[in-house]
RNA sequence: GUCCCGUUCGUCUAGCCAGGCCUAGGACACUGGGUUUUCAUCCCAGCAACAGGGGUUCGAAUCCCCUACGGGACGCCA
């Protein structure tokens, strides 16, 4: 059986586009699969938006997917140079070979690929002008995602520009040849190409590879309509990155746009998807990115986590918020986070959710106040918990308890009237992680501390 | 305009190729309940779909045709 050997070929942009990003993954998946090769190859004939940046951009996108390259940029290879920009000889070459065997031809400065069949005019409806078109053989073949597809090419088509440059669909095909590319994967887009690439594959005499064509992903239909383009909200990977997402989830979450393993497994670690993944398990129609399933996937991984990756994702998201310090005490913040990990979903919340612990100038919520005060003035209310607090010789919760009892005997109240208050008081809203854990970390006197600062703040009327 | 591809719950999808096991399964979201002092976790329950029409067949989500809708391509962009 011959060697599987598949590639990526991105042309630099300056985004990592989310779409790309999946048809990487996907060719990956297929070749670590199949114990294949996966080839990085730049498309960067473009050059004016081809600058070391955009680059930079897309192998750091690569690499925090975990897409590694056997072959390509930084690491070379066999059937380099992996740059288009540093290939033009090779495309020269097979220019000069379809110029010889008469498939090609110069016009206008420029090199056309010609289409053989009787040839006539016609006005072109798109084209708003009359072309000379083809009657051609159709080009047939067998998608492995789609099954048989069959089209015509109905003109020739340039392959070299006026300025020298050679057009994507020849480079395109002969670095396919020359890399002995064995499966094309990528997007439907190219599918209408595919005819003409066929065309180039015949006339270089080469066997073309097989094509799998993967559906695209569409925006969300608030936003608008068509496949998602880089400058729809939550297109680019660069997005998930800044905001904290786990390279983990996001990968989990882009593997079943489009594909799935046929049984009920969603969650699963990236060995058991490459294991099942193959082209019968990939989605025909096109798919609408869902974040809030991407969330929920987050959350699942970031409860996953060891503690100590925990807190090595968490220490410079909270040190740039100002919650923390650069020296934070490492216990601690673990002992934080583990306290705010089981409601957690996204890291990018962390901070708010986390920043009572370490400082007591957290902001209240007005909303959370008017709730608590609905029923009695929290001031009052505060200040009878804080004095029954002070008088507690048992700490922790016990205490904290036994201290709630006695207050609520006193002024002739619930206990229950002061829990959402302690809560309020502590954490300056009315949900968050476990009260009682909450009481345990800070300690009874930092309780007190707050509950006092509560009641002697000015009552302020909610609007 | 021409050509190509697609269409199962709001979303991602299983089932379709090898028609009956489908009163269509799972997950996210949503709703309700439980746990909880609160809550974004956890547990339970609920909601909700075969685009429409015609055929073939004893029987169709599954096969065929048409229509509608969605998407893509048609560039000296990639």
């Amino acid at each position: 059986m011959s060697q599987v050997r598949v590639r990526f070929a991105p042309s630099p942009t300056g985004f990592f586009h989310i779409g790309s990003a999946r048809t990487a993954l996907f060719n990956w998946l297929y070749a670590r699969h199949c114990n294949g090769t996966f080839v990085l190859r730049i498309e960067d004939t473009d050059h004016e938006r081809n600058t070391p940046e955009a680059l930079r951009v897309l192998l750091e996108g690569m690499r925090w997917l975990g897409l590694d390259w056997d072959e390509g940029p930084e690491i070379g290879g066999p059937k380099g140079p992996y740059f288009q920009s540093e290939r033009s000889e090779i495309y020269r070459a097979a220019v000069e070979k379809l110029l010889a065997n008469g498939r090609a031809y110069e016009k206008d400065g420029a090199v056309f690929f010609r289409i053989e069949g009787e040839r006539y005019r016609e006005y072109d409806e798109y084209l708003k002008a009359e072309v000379e078109k083809v009657r051609a053989e159709p080009m047939v073949f067998e998608d492995a995602i789609r099954g048989r597809i069959e089209r015509v090419v109905d003109r020739d088509f340039p392959i070299v520009r006026a300025n020298g440059e050679p057009v994507f669909h020849l480079v395109n095909v002969v670095d396919d040849i020359e890399m002995e590319i064995s499966h094309v994967i990528r997007g439907e887009d190219h599918l209408a190409n595919t005819a003409r690439h066929l065309e180039l594959f015949h006339a270089l005499g080469a066997t073309p590879p097989i094509f799998a064509h993967l559906p695209l992903i569409l925006k969300d239909p608030a936003v608008g309509k068509g496949k998602m383009s880089k400058r729809d909200q939550g297109a680019l990977i660069e997005e998930y990155q800044t905001r904290h997402f786990l390279a983990e989830s996001v990968r989990n979450f882009l593997c079943l746009l489009g594909w799935n393993p046929k049984d009920d497994r969603e969650v699963m670690p990236i060995g058991e998807i490459i294991e099942s993944f193959d082209f019968p398990g990939i989605q025909k129609g096109a798919a609408r990115f869902d974040e809030a399933k991407m969330r929920f996937m987050n959350g699942h991984y970031l409860r996953e986590l060891p503690v100590e990756t925990y807190a090595w994702f968490a220490r410079p998201i909270l040190t740039e918020a100002g919650v923390i310090e650069e020296d934070a005490d490492e216990d601690y913040l673990q002992k934080v986070l583990l306290l705010c990990r089981p409601k957690l979903d996204l890291l990018e919340n962390l901070a708010d959710y986390s920043r009572f612990f370490f400082t007591r100038d957290y902001p209240l919520d007005e909303k959370a106040r008017a709730k608590v005060g609905k029923k009695a003035d929290p001031s009052e209310l505060a200040g009878e918990l804080a004095a029954a607090i002070d008088a507690e010789t048992e700490a922790g919760v016990a205490g904290f308890e036994a201290a709630l009892e006695k207050a609520a005997n006193e002024h002739g109240r619930k206990a229950g009237a002061y829990r959402p208050l302690t809560r309020f008081a502590v954490t300056g809203g009315l949900s968050g992680p476990d009260m009682g854990e909450i009481i345990e970390l800070l300690g009874l006197e930092e309780i007190s501390l707050r509950l006092k600062k509560l009641a002697s703040a000015p009552v302020e009327e909610s609007k």
